[in-house]
DNA sequence: CGACACATGTAACACGTTACATGATTTG
DNA sequence: CAAATCATGTAACGTGTTACATGTGTCG
């Protein structure tokens, strides 16, 4: 549902076209996440369906505006109020290392060394990112950068307690 | 992709049944994520359209077993040895955050406080479980707390730290 | 006997993703 | 003029999710 309240919060601030919301997201998200134009089309129809959105008339141009409705602005803000829960998001390196750990005929310690050594090569290449960016850096790409540096370090160090539990376990039974 | 590879995963350590598939995976996952079984069966008849499974036959059973096939193990395999980038999962708060900054019509101060609530309110729900578990307390169930404690505390620090720019960014202009 | 766990499956739909077709406008 | 950007849209498909229909076995 992320694009779909993303793309609401955007026509929340002013009408815009297609086109338009593809810029403007990827700008917000620092190009983060790059967002294929066509599925702004189909999600602003997804969102017409729904009554959340609505075409704004204007015989003098050719692009197709789009304005948020109330229904739309209702539903915004409870995008807003509810807190994100991480438990009800499948986090898909941790499936991964406790199914392997399930499954029992996997080296899990091999997973977990091919993970962190990822994880940290990205850590120090975000570090350096944010090194080299001037205090004139945009927002959302200082912001983006701390976000990831902080989840990967969390990861890092869930990738370091995993092991020991692992070799805690094996050595006793 | 992440409950197609598990239910490879598991089925790579020994051929199952659909409705054994969803208990192996509860219990292995420490029953944060349930997994509807209708779910299973769809997706053993992708993964078995893909070449990835194939059912084992058993006149003496009713139940329809599955067993990997090599196909199966090479896509497996795969999974494990390629790491997790949070690069590309859009992270719904990252994402809320971000927007709700481009938007420029949104309290973000607000948002920021309704989540850092919620978070720490969990962080602390975690903390009590994982101090009223004994050591005999089953390893996904604590590898599971270990990962929500670390990602929690990582995101109260991630909106700290948003608060804490947006504040300078309104200060000086 | 009734409730619950075991067991299989289908239908319908949600969101997200890519590839494709098409054309106007701007800019080097 | 050619290339890039702006601009709209459709078709097809992927995974994930829920609701529904259906039946057997077991245990208190």
């Amino acid at each position: 549902m992320s694009i779909r309240n993303s793309l609401l919060a955007l026509l929340s601030a002013a009408p815009a076209h297609g086109y338009g919301l593809k810029s403007i997201f990827e700008a917000g998200t620092a190009g983060a996440w790059p967002l294929n134009v066509g599925q702004v089309y189909t999600t602003l129809s997804r969102l017409e369906r729904d009554g959340m959105v609505e075409p704004v008339e204007d015989s003098d141009d050719d692009r197709r505006a789009w304005r948020i409705t109330d229904d739309g602005r209702v539903a915004l803000a409870a995008w807003y109020e509810v807190p994100v829960d991480h438990r009800s998001t499948r986090d898909e390196l941790v499936i991964k290392v406790l199914v392997a750990v399930a499954a029992g005929d996997v080296d899990v310690a091999k997973v977990i060394q091919t993970q962190r050594v990822a994880t940290m090569e990205r850590l120090q290449q975000y570090t350096r990112h944010k090194m080299a960016a001037d205090p004139a850096v945009t927002m959302p790409w200082v912001m983006l950068l701390d976000a990831l540096i902080l989840r990967a370090e969390a990861e890092s160090r869930w990738l370091d307690r995993c092991e020991e539990r692992l070799g805690m376990a094996a050595a006793s039974p």
